[in-house]
DNA sequence: GAAGTATATGTCCGTTTCGACATATTGTCA
DNA sequence: TGACAATATGTCGAAACGGACATATACTTC
């Protein structure tokens, strides 16, 4: 993992391992960390796509506009758990949950 | 939501809504358990694929024995982000992880 | 059926994640 | 620019989850 990168998600909250640290670590935690920007991306293009603001979406989803905002800039306080059920409290599909996890990360514009 | 299949739920440490609770949360429920059970599932599929009893599989992702079995097992105490911690552990890509969640869920035989 | 190995279950307690609230920042429009 | 809505960030006490350990049950092989 390159500096910059690391810099940036470090600047999220997120503590990512020294490159003394187990070998191959590093890979693992950023292939998590994608899955989870997946997941927030697409709940946050859904939350979009239905034209409501956090609020109603943090009263669907059963709590705060203050998480949902940490949801969907994937805070490291927030988990894939909750990611899943709120991606499922919209409605999605356990194969569409499948096919956000599986298609390439892209980094948001 | 069936009452066989409520019970069997309940009886591994699951707590399900009753029907007075806000309606749709049953099958929300039920579609996060899935989730689960397929990670569980296929969890276990690629231990016993490596032929590896579940001590070395736990030292493999720094866990315990215990944890393991609670996880092939899709305990109600294991969470989606540790399933897919221990997926990605065994080099698990996200696109084989996606795969693995948009599968259809077959009941274990 | 005893011994040995593998897996399951129960519990403990430190750590992480939760919703909630307060507050800061950003975006929009007159 | 000022005012208002939307989103972001920081923090807290409570609840959920973690590894670890002890112990129970299941599965083999003799």
């Amino acid at each position: 993992m390159n500096e910059a990168k690391r810099r940036k998600l470090e600047a999220k909250g997120w503590r990512v391992g020294d490159a003394q640290d187990f070998l191959g670590l590093s890979d693992q935690e950023a292939a998590f960390i994608e899955v989870k920007l997946k997941l927030a991306q697409s709940l946050r293009a859904k939350r979009q796509k239905r034209g409501i603001g956090q609020i109603p979406f943090a009263k669907i989803i059963h709590s705060s506009q203050s998480r949902v905002a940490k949801m969907e800039a994937a805070d490291s306080s927030v988990s894939v758990d909750l990611l899943v059920r709120s991606h499922l409290a919209l409605g999605t599909s356990g194969a569409e949950l499948g096919r956000i996890i599986a298609r390439p990360f892209v980094k948001a514009r």
